[in-house]
DNA sequence: GGCGAAAACGAAAATGGTTGTCAAAATTCT
DNA sequence: AGAATTTTGACAACCATTTTCGTTTTCGCC
């Protein structure tokens, strides 16, 4: 386990919203740090592998992530000024998955779920 | 409305699961046109803004469109072997999205579920 | 039918996020 | 310390998508 994977680790940790390669990337070097691009990727690749980190698209098929206080299966509540990420779980959504799935003969079956909108504090505004 | 668009919409029409912008360029060629990857695109688009036809990301970034039975708000059952798509309604779904997004003082909140399986078919091979 | 304006087309170039390459630098092992 | 291995990062390659722009087609009108 790498230094510099440490740092994009950190870099999303202290983030409460998901961010893009590219975002986190700015981030560290306006940090100071030299790290390179490619590496950034590299460590994003690897967190997610090893399921440490969500990774979702968003609708310019850029991909963001987010590193989650859970490591078992939830979904977000993203804002979509602010990308602020709420976690939120659902007993009710998971069951319906499976059942819609099943009624369909479908086999494993997965699902992706997430819900956007705009958070109370960017309402106001 | 043009002729090209039509033969975009139909190309769309005849295949039961999501296509990507390449693949549909590829069989309107294959059948003989010689329709561009740019008008594909444009067609796509603007079949997209009409909301006559559905787009979602694959893991990889694609897009990939589907000219779906109803107009109304559904979701899709797609086998990820085959591709082929079932369109689903979750009034389940619907309601409880609404709720967690309130429940956390969202507004406007709007939502992605897409469910993913090995269908029947495909689960026998 | 002929004409001109406007819309549609398509080839090629540009864009932008992401991945591959490869040599240099850092870390580990002995 | 010295060799072997891993990590790193600059840069090039990729690939889906968009933009550009000159050409072709379509449409309304005479």
């Amino acid at each position: 386990m790498s230094t510099r994977r440490e740092a994009v680790r950190e870099a999303l940790t202290t983030s409460s919203g998901f961010r893009s390669a590219q975002d986190l990337y700015a981030d560290l070097r306006a940090d100071g740090s030299k790290i390179g691009l490619t590496t950034v990727y590299r460590a994003l690749q690897a967190l997610s592998d090893a399921g440490e980190v969500d990774v979702l698209r968003t609708d310019e098929g850029e991909a963001v992530y987010r590193a989650c206080d859970t490591e078992s299966h939830h979904h977000h509540l993203v804002c979509r000024v602010c990308s602020t990420a709420v976690e939120i779980e659902g007993p009710t959504v998971e069951r319906w998955a499976a059942e819609v799935g099943a009624q369909h003969g479908f086999t494993g079956v997965t699902h992706t779920v997430e819900v956007f909108g705009t958070c109370a504090e960017c309402s106001r505004a």
